[in-house]
DNA sequence: ACCTGAACACCGTTCAAGT
DNA sequence: ACCTGAACACCGTTCAAGT
């Protein structure tokens, strides 16, 4: 359904043990989500997890990956006539759920690993991005909709993210690299004084 | 100096843990505060950390309520006299800081230890509210020298705070108890809304 | 190529034992 | 009351050994 080519036998094997992490991170929380448990859950021994995956790292890193793909499929398949408003209301949840079960991992990955190999933050990255585009692309098309232009600045789509995953609790990643950083403060920071203020009466 | 009392013995044995708590954190993140990095940091045995400490949980705690101890003094030591935005432009900086060094902690914690007892979350909620009502007042204020009034939603203050925390990469707290989940919702996606759309030629 | 499980170096926590 | 460190039950990872 999502893949391209017949999957071949170690992929076969791989989303087996995806799927059972998966399993044990709804159930337990991260702290279930280990080693010994996960070879259990997807019915092998303790070494071979290390002949599929590098690390307990890389099962997290495809976890999110997989996260991601959904991400950008729901938002590819959400329907453009409704408008703005409309898009980003039907996203609120599906953000609080991706913040839910991948969310909080990130944080601590992030904070386990600090010394991540060069290519999986690369490949992080690009997951991100390609979330990124998918978002840009919903954001711009229910803005034509409605006969609107959306904003230029490339910090928009940031903010958007930032503010959903705000309402969803969320951990808003490091990932939102090539930004400026006082422009999308600048933008966040007007958001916020406009909406803290009452109207004036004149 | 930030004392009501004068310190107990025990106190300052805590406080002494702390100050290599919070070092190690510094230096290693989350991964190097262990809790035999700590005692030997102490200079103390292993054993004599659980005589001072219930569990590596409540070091933690304990942290992170210094770091919004610390943010409660400086909101209310802000000058009022320059407005909203200031106060803001002000804030992100110290939010980024509080955020790397106890923030992705917390997502670690809540993480791994989904079962904390209800008197620790009491004392985090109290803390956390304490903070808030400090962001507060010093949005009110600053909004009254503007000659200007601060919306009455409760709602406000969250999404100030989710706001600065998306600006600083930030994991925002699950701490927003007392809220209106779909006012904050409306709120939030009404300010991406309107920041998101070129204003209309007419 | 695929698979196993003992072994290694850790970890947080407990606890009998000391002063 | 304050303090110690061995011991316990874990953990992620490695690796010689099997098919």
């Amino acid at each position: 359904m999502t893949s391209q080519k017949e999957p071949s036998a170690a992929d076969d094997k791989r989303r087996l043990i995806l799927d059972a992490a998966a399993e044990l991170v709804s159930e337990g929380g991260y702290s279930a989500l280990s080693i010994r448990a996960l070879a259990s859950r997807a019915g092998m021994s303790l070494g071979l997890l290390y002949y599929y995956f590098a690390d307990k790292h890389a099962v997290f890193a495809a976890l999110m990956r997989d996260q991601q793909a959904t991400m950008v499929e729901l938002l590819d398949s959400q329907p453009r006539d409704l408008g703005l408003r409309s898009l980003l209301l039907a996203m609120v949840e599906p953000t609080r759920r991706q913040w839910l079960q991948v969310g909080r991992l990130v944080g601590v990955w992030r904070a386990e690993r600090p010394d991540v190999t060069v290519e999986a933050r690369e490949q992080q990255l690009d997951s991100a991005r390609t979330q990124f585009e998918a978002l840009e692309r919903a954001l711009r098309e229910c803005a034509a909709a409605e006969g609107r232009v959306m904003r230029a600045e490339p910090e928009i789509v940031p903010f958007v993210w930032a503010s959903l995953m705000g309402i969803a609790d969320l951990h808003a990643q490091g990932w939102v690299t090539p930004i400026d950083e006082d422009r999308l403060t600048d933008i966040t920071v007007s958001a916020i004084e406009e909406h803290v203020l009452e109207p004036t009466k004149e």
